[in-house]
DNA sequence: ATTATTTGGTTTATATTATAAACTTGTCTG
DNA sequence: CAGACAAGTTTATAATATAAACCAAATAAT
């Protein structure tokens, strides 16, 4: 009936940033934070849960001498935003 | 950019029933239970919430002798729902 | 007829989670 | 050089989800 809704995915916020990076070769800490409005904090913690499980990965460079954080979703990402995006409908669809 | 989930009907359990409601005239708490294979304390918990804002309307009756709750979801859940999917779709469309 | 057992839940305790506040490190600016 | 700013990270707190424990009534078993 119902599909189970992966946990990781299911977070406002992680959610917002996984459907930013499927749509985009990469994109930059700042970029997502302005794109979500979220706070730096939470923003951290939520790619880091991400990177974590292997849905994102994060590269740590420099533009200029500012640091830059560079995220880009991995197969395992997008395959996992697939995965919930066919659950959900089991819950949105008639 | 992305539109807020409503956090009432961004829970698994909640969102379940909510989708099981709003094809239906009705539904009891066994049947809700079953459908979304929830513990009863689980569920009791959520469809309090739900009745608390206003989402859902609980009656509570008897079947013969054993008692029996019935759920159906109100103008407002049925609102609450269609902005919360409205919603989830500037995450998910593409 | 008393003692389980089951049904239909509710209450409460716990473990997880989301989130922002506070902090860090380095750069730029006056 | 002192202070402000940028780009994050760490940590503390508040909210949440979830199941375990509980309760009351009905039915079944001995």
């Amino acid at each position: 009936m119902f599909k189970e809704l992966n946990p990781l995915l299911h977070s406002e916020l992680r959610l917002a940033v996984m459907s930013l990076l499927i749509s985009v070769e990469e994109a930059d800490f700042v970029y997502i934070r302005k794109e979500t409005g979220a706070t730096a904090g939470n923003l951290s913690v939520q790619i880091d849960k991400l990177s974590a499980a292997g849905d994102v990965e994060v590269t740590k460079t420099f533009r200029g001498k500012k640091p830059c954080t560079l995220c880009r979703i991995t197969p395992l990402g997008v395959q996992a935003f697939e995965e919930y995006v066919e659950a959900l409908k089991t819950y949105i669809v008639k």
